[in-house]
DNA sequence: GGCCTGTATTGACGTTCATTGATGCAAGCT
DNA sequence: AGCTTGCATCAATGAACGTCAATACAGGCC
């Protein structure tokens, strides 16, 4: 069910030292503010936030998350798209209803981009 | 210099105990969504990279940023304004140039937002 | 004063995005 | 088989966004 997904944060990822360490290039930047931008939605953010409150190897329905908005189905499985191949999710049909998790360590590992110092101390 | 800026994640916030530790209200969602959109473009994860690169305290000149992008000196100031109002950054004008520097503590709050966990533990 | 440099603002244009109703697909049930 | 429910995809529309050229503003220098 998973698609094509970033991975830009991984163990594997060509990116980031930190945002504070060094300029990002064009690519790093690229890539790591489709992250960004996938959490730069209200509504995105929101179901972030409803699928990572059940845990670390937590699952939400779909049929959970839906009626928290007042927005039409379409809607809300179009964003969930978006955190899918932004790589913040994944999903997995069981029977008839669709579940999904946060991806495993990107919440981390984007946190810590955000607030591992540079290397070298403090100002220029 | 400054205007109106966000102050989601200051001690004064509204918000916060984490994007795990509980679903988000409408509003939460709202104001964090205007600092992740921020974030959520190329140019000014670049704009704020170079920026944060300067360390705590550190400032850059516009002048030094913008013959870093192949885009138009209005454009720059454009992207630079979104990270003022986001709360990211802030700026003043010294003589002839302008500095921006980064706002002290956000990327920490940033990053301490999407790391830490629910106080709960595990999975539901 | 006038001129020049650095930066912000304005207005316009093309593109991307969020949203919707309609439709399609998958799985369970009778 | 047919019906029903849950979710994804499609096609269309209006709003928001990124970009630029032109312009305005601020400060230094002549």
């Amino acid at each position: 069910m998973s698609k094509q997904e970033l991975e830009v944060l991984g163990q594997d990822a060509v990116c980031c030292p930190g945002l504070s360490a060094a300029p990002l290039d064009e690519d790093q930047a690229a890539d790591l503010a489709k992250i960004f931008k996938a959490l730069g939605d209200p509504v995105r953010l929101r179901l972030m936030s409803m699928i990572a409150s059940r845990g670390q190897g937590g699952e939400v329905c779909v049929c959970e998350l839906t009626p928290a908005f007042d927005l039409s189905q379409p809607t809300i499985s179009h964003h969930l798209k978006l955190l899918r191949q932004a790589g913040l999710v994944d999903c997995e049909r069981r029977g008839t209803w669709v579940y999904y998790w946060v991806q495993p360590g990107v919440l981390d590992k984007l946190g810590a981009f955000l607030t591992t110092a540079r290397p070298g101390g403090a100002a220029a």
